[in-house]
This record gives C-alpha cells, sequence and structure tokens, in this order.
DNA sequence: GGTTAGGATTTG
C-alpha cells in the first residue's frame, strides 16, 4: 500500500526515509525535479473517492503548510493535490482531514482551477511511483466520541483507520552493534539450504552485505523448512525482521531471534518485485520496494560479488562443480546412502552419460522413456543428508540442486550387481553428502523465472514418431508440472499393511494373472465411481452376503407416514409400559402431536428411561427430532392388535444420528424386551438381538480405475475400504466430517478437472478373484487390500506476522 | 525465551 500511516503522535521526519529531503509548498514550481523531495502540510479538504472507467479512481484534497516560512505569501500555503489509482483509494480510506500527510514521488502541473480557488497556482500529482506518509495525532480515550467528531468535521464517508502495522526501520550492515536486536536487507553472496543441525533445528546459514560493503555473516534456526528465508540464488536479496547480532571471531553475525521472519526477492534489476515466504501476513510497502530495488542496482554494479551460474547439461564440463535447473523425471533408491534422481532439462550433454541400472519395479515415476527422450536425461546419485530431502521429491517437480558435480571416467556405483556393469568412459553427476559450497536441492515454485524457462525449453520437444506408443503417452503425465493447491496442502499417499513379502508388479502383469493370486502395484488413480460418494455407501448382510442401498429418506419417510395411520387399538406386551409424549409442531401455529411411547418395565426400574423407547405414530422427522432426547428409539406400528417393528425397509433403530437397517431375507422381527442385566451400553447389537433382526452393516464400495505406465485396470474398493479412508462407513453414514475426508481423500488422489502430473502415486496391494455374482461367471475381479492412506496435511504454519 | 552453526568440495 503506498499510503503508510505513521504511529500515533510521530511527527513529520522521524521515519520518512532518509535522503528526501522536504520542499515549503510556498516553492513548488513548474520545470523544477522532485525526485528525492517531499512536501509536508495539513490535509483542510478532502474530496470523495471518484470512480473512473476501467476501474481506475481519482481522489483530489488540498493540503496546507502548517509551519510555513515566514516570507510565503499566504495564498501559497495550500496546494491541490491529485491522487490516482490504487493511492487515491488508499487515501480515502487511510487519510482524515486534519491528518498532517508527507507526500514524496510526485509531480507538479499547472493548477486549472487556479481561477478559481486562488489556491498555489501548481497542483501535486501522485501516481503509482509516489507514496503518501500520514502523522496522526494520538487518538483520544473514548473511541465512540472519536467517531463522533470525526463525523462531524469530515467532508467524505472515509472509514478511520487506527495504523495497523508498525513501520519498520532497517540498519544498513556497517551500523550493526553487538547485542541488539535488529531489521536489515541485504544481497545474498553465500548461502546454503536448510540444513538438520545437532540440535533440535533445521539450520540455513547465509552471508549478506549491502551499500555498506560489509559481509555479515547470519544462522537462521527453525524446526521448520518453511519457515526459512526462500533463497535460490545468489544475488536474492533478503529482508529479515527480527534478528539479533552476537559477536563471534571478533566479526558481527545474525541469528533469528523471538518472532523472526523473512522475506526474499530475486535480486535481477527489472523483474517483478514479488515477496517470497510462507507467512500468510507480511508488511510490504513502497519502501520495501525501493529498498529491493536499490539493493538490486547497487548489486549489478558491483564486481566483487559472486557471478550466479546455473549450466545446462549441454554445457558441463567434465570436473566441474556446477549448479542445475532441471525437472525431476523419476527416481529410485540405490541404498540407504543414495538415491538416484533422473533429471532433464531439455538440452543434450555431448558426453556420454553414466547409465544406471535399477529394478523397474522400485522406480517412481515411469522406469523407461522413449530413446529421444533418454538421450537427454541425466542420472543424478544423490548422497548422505540429501537421500533424506530426495525423499520428498515427486517426479514432475522443478528443481535446482547446487554444487552438483560432473565425475568423467569410471566410478562405482553402490548397488549395482555384477550383472549390471556400470559403463566406462561416461560423465557421472554427484551431489556429494554434506553442505559445503551450499551443496542441496530445492524445489523451484512454478512461478519462478528458471522455471518458465525450462518449461519452454519442453514445450520446444517432441517425441520421435516410431517412439513406442505406451512410453510417448505416459510422457506427457510426467512433463506436466505439479499442481499447486491453493491454502492447506494435503499430501496423499497410500502405505500397505499386508505381510505379504512381494516385489511390485506393473498391471499388465496383474491383468495376465490367474486369480486367487495378490500383487503389490504401483499406480495413480486415472477415475473413480460412483461419483456422488453417498452412493459409495451400501447395506451389507453378513449372514447371506447380500448387498444394498440405503433406502433414501423419502421412501422412508412415506413408510412412516403410513405406518402412523394404522391407529387401531393396540395392546403392549406386558413386559412394556406406555405412556405418552408430546411432540411440538413442525411450524409455528401448527399444534402439538402427541405420539404412543413404551418402555421396558425392566429398564424403567433401573432409572434407565432415556435409553430406551418404543415410538409408535411418529413421522419420519419427529422420530428424528426425537433422537435427541433418547439414546435409543425404536419406531413401532399397531399390527393386528399388537405392537410390531416396522417393515424392514425403514431402519428399525436410530441412534443419534445414526440409523441401523436389518436384513430383510435374514431377521424374523418381533417386539421383545432386550435383556439389559449387566450391561452398560444399550446399543444396535443388543437392541438387534432382542427384536431377531440381522443387522446390515455399513460399507463403502467403491470401483477405481488404475493406471500405471503399463496399462489401466478397473478394481473395487469394498473389504477394506474402511481401513483405506481410515473411517468407519457408519461414521460416513452419519456426520458430514467423515463424508468430508472420504471426498477430501478422493479428490486429492484424483482432482477434479486434474492433471495426471498432480496424482500422487499408491502403493497398493491387490487380490485378484474369480467374480460369480450378477450372472457373470469366472470374471476375473480386482480388490484393494490391507493398504490404508497416508494423509500429510501440511497446514501452511502461521510464523509471526512480519 | 534461544543449543544448533560459525561456508571453504569427495567414500561413492
Amino acid at each position: 500500500m503506498p499510503v503508510r500511516v505513521l504511529s500515533d503522535g510521530a511527527r513529520p521526519g522521524a521515519q520518512v526515509p532518509a535522503h528526501l529531503t522536504r520542499v515549503p509548498i510556498s516553492a513548488i514550481s513548474i520545470n523544477t525535479k522532485y525526485s528525492n523531495k517531499t512536501v509536508e502540510g495539513k490535509v483542510v479538504r478532502k474530496g470523495p473517492l471518484v470512480f473512473l472507467p476501467a476501474g481506475n479512481f481519482i481522489l483530489k484534497a488540498v493540503i496546507q503548510e502548517d509551519d510555513s516560512p515566514a516570507n510565503a505569501s499566504s495564498h501559497t500555503l495550500s496546494i491541490n493535490i491529485v491522487l490516482l489509482g490504487a493511492l487515491a483509494k488508499d487515501f480515502s480510506q487511510a487519510v482524515n482531514q486534519g491528518d498532517v500527510v508527507v507526500a514524496s514521488g510526485f509531480t507538479v502541473g499547472k493548477s486549472p482551477t487556479f481561477n478559481k480557488d486562488k489556491l498555489h497556482p501548481c497542483n501535486l500529482q501522485l501516481s503509482e511511483d509516489a507514496c503518501v506518509y500520514v502523522f496522526r495525532l494520538p487518538l483520544p480515550p473514548d473511541p465512540k466520541s472519536l467517531l463522533a467528531t470525526k463525523r462531524s468535521t469530515t467532508l467524505s464517508t472515509e472509514v478511520f483507520r487506527r495504523p495497523k502495522t508498525p513501520k519498520y526501520t532497517y540498519v544498513q550492515l556497517g551500523n550493526l552493534k553487538a547485542r541488539s536486536v535488529v531489521n536489515v536487507y541485504g544481497v545474498v553472496v553465500f548461502f546454503k539450504q536448510p540444513f538438520r543441525s545437532r540440535g533440535t533445528d533445521c539450520c540455513s546459514t547465509l552471508k549478506i552485505t549491502d551499500q555498506s560493503n560489509q559481509k555479515i555473516s547470519c544462522s537462521i534456526f527453525c524446526d521448520k523448512l518453511e519457515d526459512h528465508p526462500k533463497i535460490f540464488q545468489i544475488g536474492d536479496i533478503i529482508r529479515m525482521h527480527r534478528v539479533k547480532t552476537t559477536l563471534f571471531n571478533d566479526s558481527i553475525t545474525l541469528v533469528n531471534t523471538f518472532g523472526f521472519s523473512a522475506l526474499t526477492f530475486d535480486g535481477t534489476v527489472g523483474r517483478p518485485v514479488e515477496p517470497r515466504t510462507s507467512s500468510r501476513s507480511f508488511h510490504f510497502d513502497q519502501d520495501d520496494r525501493r529498498i529491493v530495488e536499490e539493493l538490486r542496482s547497487w548489486a549489478a554494479s558491483q564486481t566483487v560479488l559472486p557471478a550466479v551460474t546455473t549450466t545446462p547439461l549441454s554445457a558441463v564440463q567434465p570436473k566441474s562443480y556446477f549448479d542445475l535447473n532441471c525437472q525431476l523425471l523419476a527416481k529410485a533408491p540405490i541404498d540407504t546412502t543414495c538415491t538416484l534422481l533422473r533429471v532433464w532439462d531439455g538440452t543434450r550433454c555431448p558426453h556420454t552419460l553414466l547409465k544406471v541400472i535399477v529394478e523397474p519395479n522400485v522406480t517412481e515415476g515411469p522406469s523407461s522413456f522413449s530413446k529421444k527422450k533418454e538421450s537427454l536425461i541425466a542420472n543424478v546419485l544423490v548422497y548422505d543428508n540429501h537421500v533424506e530431502f530426495a525423499r520428498k521429491l515427486k517426479p514432475s517437480d522443478f528443481l535446482r540442486i547446487y554444487n552438483l558435480r560432473a565425475i568423467p571416467g569410471s566410478s562405482k556405483v553402490p548397488g549395482l550387481t555384477s550383472s549390471q556393469s556400470v559403463e566406462v568412459d561416461h560423465l557421472a553427476f554427484h551431489l556429494h553428502g554434506g553442505t559445503a559450497y551450499g551443496r542441496g536441492i530445492r524445489i523451484l515454485p512454478e512461478n519462478s523465472p528458471d522455471v518458465q524457462e525450462l518449461e519452454r525449453v519442453f514445450e520446444g520437444f517432441t517425441e520421435d514418431d516410431d517412439d513406442e506408443l505406451s512410453d510417448s503417452d505416459l510422457l506427457d503425465v510426467w512433463s506436466t508440472p505439479p499442481e499447486s493447491p491453493g491454502g492447506e496442502t494435503v499430501q496423499c499417499g497410500t502405505e500397505r499393511c499386508c505381510s505379504h513379502d512381494i516385489q511390485p508388479v506393473t498391471l499388465s502383469k496383474v491383468k495376465q494373472s490367474d486369480p486367487g493370486r495378490v500383487h503389490h502395484v504401483r499406480v495413480q488413480l486415472s477415475s473413480y465411481e460412483p461419483h456422488m460418494l453417498h452412493q459409495a455407501l451400501k447395506l451389507y448382510c453378513s449372514k447371506c452376503t447380500s448387498l444394498q442401498d440405503i433406502p433414501d429418506d423419502e421412501l422412508v419417510a412415506g413408510l412412516f407416514s403410513e405406518a402412523s395411520r394404522d391407529s387401531g387399538a393396540c395392546t403392549p406386551p406386558p413386559w412394556a409400559l406406555s405412556g405418552q409424549v408430546d411432540v411440538p409442531g413442525v411450524s409455528l401455529g401448527s399444534s402439538n402431536r402427541t405420539l404412543h411411547i413404551h418402555l421396558s418395565a425392566q429398564l424403567m426400574s433401573e432409572g434407565k428411561t432415556k435409553e430406551l423407547i418404543f415410538l409408535r405414530g411418529s413421522t419420519l422427522e419427529e422420530t428424528c427430532r426425537l433422537a435427541a432426547s433418547y439414546q435409543n428409539i425404536v419406531p413401532v406400528r399397531s399390527s393386528e392388535g399388537r405392537l410390531a417393528p416396522l417393515d424392514l425397509s425403514v431402519p428399525f433403530l436410530f441412534r443419534g444420528r445414526k440409523r441401523y437397517y436389518g436384513c430383510k431375507r435374514c431377521s424374523e422381527a418381533v417386539l421383545r424386551e432386550p435383556t439389559a442385566e449387566g450391561v452398560q451400553v444399550i446399543d444396535e447389537k443388543i437392541i438387534a438381538e432382542a427384536l431377531g433382526v440381522q443387522l446390515l452393516k455399513f460399507v463403502l464400495l467403491m470401483k477405481l480405475e488404475l493406471q500405471d505406465a503399463t496399462d489401466t485396470l478397473a478394481v473395487f474398493l469394498w473389504r477394506d475400504a474402511e481401513l483405506f479412508f481410515n473411517v468407519s462407513a457408519e461414521d460416513v453414514a452419519a456426520n458430514q466430517e467423515a463424508q468430508n475426508s472420504v471426498r477430501q481423500t478422493v479428490e486429492t488422489l484424483c482432482p477434479p478437472g486434474g492433471s495426471t502430473g498432480g496424482r500422487p502415486w499408491l502403493d497398493l496391494c491387490l487380490t485378484t478373484y474369480r467374480g460369480e455374482d450378477d450372472g457373470v461367471q469366472n470374471q476375473t475381479c480386482h480388490q484393494i487390500c490391507h493398504t490404508t492412506i497416508t494423509k500429510l496435511s501440511c497446514a501452511q504454519s502461521e510464523p509471526e506476522p512480519t
């Protein structure tokens, strides 16, 4: 925001950048440059915010010098100011009549209203490059009186705003004093990606400099990676709030302290000034922009600063260390200290590259590529501490690998058997262990210029026509950049929890196999049914193994009202005590209804009057309402003068928000008193048993289409669906939260309208069996078993606002 | 209310 409201009571001059000098209003004239000048005055008139075409704004105001030089003539003390665009909007909101403002970055024009208002012959025009600092007297203690005063004295209906964010001051690196807490800006001249320290945190070490030419080392300790400064390359500009100065080896060093936060910026002159941060709220204004731009142009003029270079694969020299921007296509663990990253940058390295052979089933991402693409792929071996970071990488991620080493000749590659020879006369790429020289890997964000450059190069890449279809088709999957979901990031994967000791196979292998087998696969979810997830919920009878849909509410309500009309005389069973309950009318003015209830005499005698009622004559809606007051409600009707359960097309039991159904085929429902002796909780099982009802189980049934590099396969998710989604189907039937959880999981595995590149790879255990139902004999079916979702919900943590 | 690191090429 270009309008800065400074602390209550602050006086002009205190926080305006020091390089600006004030010009008296009376001295303003056309044909003079005012690039480093300010004017100061009290707002004596503030016009309304006027909307212009194309979403633009204009606002006019008059400011008056209130501590003017004695020799100024009175008519030149006040000057019209014209504000345009966002500045006008901000001014309208943040500035009140009576405030003292300091303006900079304005241009001077001839005042068209001079003849009319007899004010200054010039006006000040403030647009994009201008800045307005607002000073305001301390507020009276009672906000009500303040508002009243304001209303009576302002011309427009502006919102009076207390300053939201304090103004930060930044100490030049040459002026740092030991043992203080400061805010600083600097150009990064050295940095390491965050690495795990021996203590509790990750550590970023960096060195920064500024116009004072001091080079200051910094150590940033944060547990969470996202709180660390997002430094991509030397020359980036960093702003840090709340770092403390300490002395080490006679030099000032900076360490983060309580409330630390950092913004970083691309250090290239001319690029957009976009702060990089994980923090959801931070202070950033025209002054910050100016500081960043000044540091950029200063750094550009400095020859002593290290040059920023990345090297494309086409220019890599043997024996050199270099930084590589690339896209990850596939990765595979080699052993505990080494991981293979298969990357490309769209350029061809002139040297023969190392080939590393790994089992296809340990590879994440495609295990083979078209010949043409294969010739562009570099195999990067990352060691030791980088293995842990490599675990987090996904195929299709854009990476910057720092201090990668190109090693010519034959090297031994760990994990290879003797039959898998390593080519001699090749170039191998190693990311050695440790963090010396900033060695490490960073995932580049989608909006980074480096990523955009890579994408441009990839766009120019076409597959050979004679390539095998399966490979080239799948390339599209891998060339697709990852989705960047807004807000909370949910990363999903799956984990097998079976005891099978078998290696993963491809889907084409699964398709060829006989029923009665178990397979492990690594796949993506390409589609699922039903799309209306409530339709995935079914009722299952474990006795006759039948599966049925849950009756819809309309049908159930109809059966209830039909039963409620049957109001013939009715003799309750001898074990029951009968009574009545009033149910308030549904709408205002509709009369209360009196319903018959019957209770177990046994339970009554134990004082358990709320635990179970048999309810007669109610509608579905009334039953649901009463379910809030009674733990168990069994709807009953009068049948041939006796009390009987309702037809099993409707729930035989309501327990809170949960409804329970019985199997029509396997139940012989009669009304009996439950034996609740020694029973702590009367639940659906006890009641079902008493009523002779075969309880139906809620289950989830989905049909999923899986895909990998070789094929697609339709599988069922049923027997272990609850394990898979980590919810109970009964909860899904009753509560929104569980439904949302299932929906969210499915949508993360298979984003609606999303590209396949954003879909996670899933490790599944499949059983293959002979389907017998539905008259389709001998059909081979597949089912996901022994597999559970692992959901990493990375809610953006909220560091202290900066 | 503050240990960790405090740059400085490699086992492969």
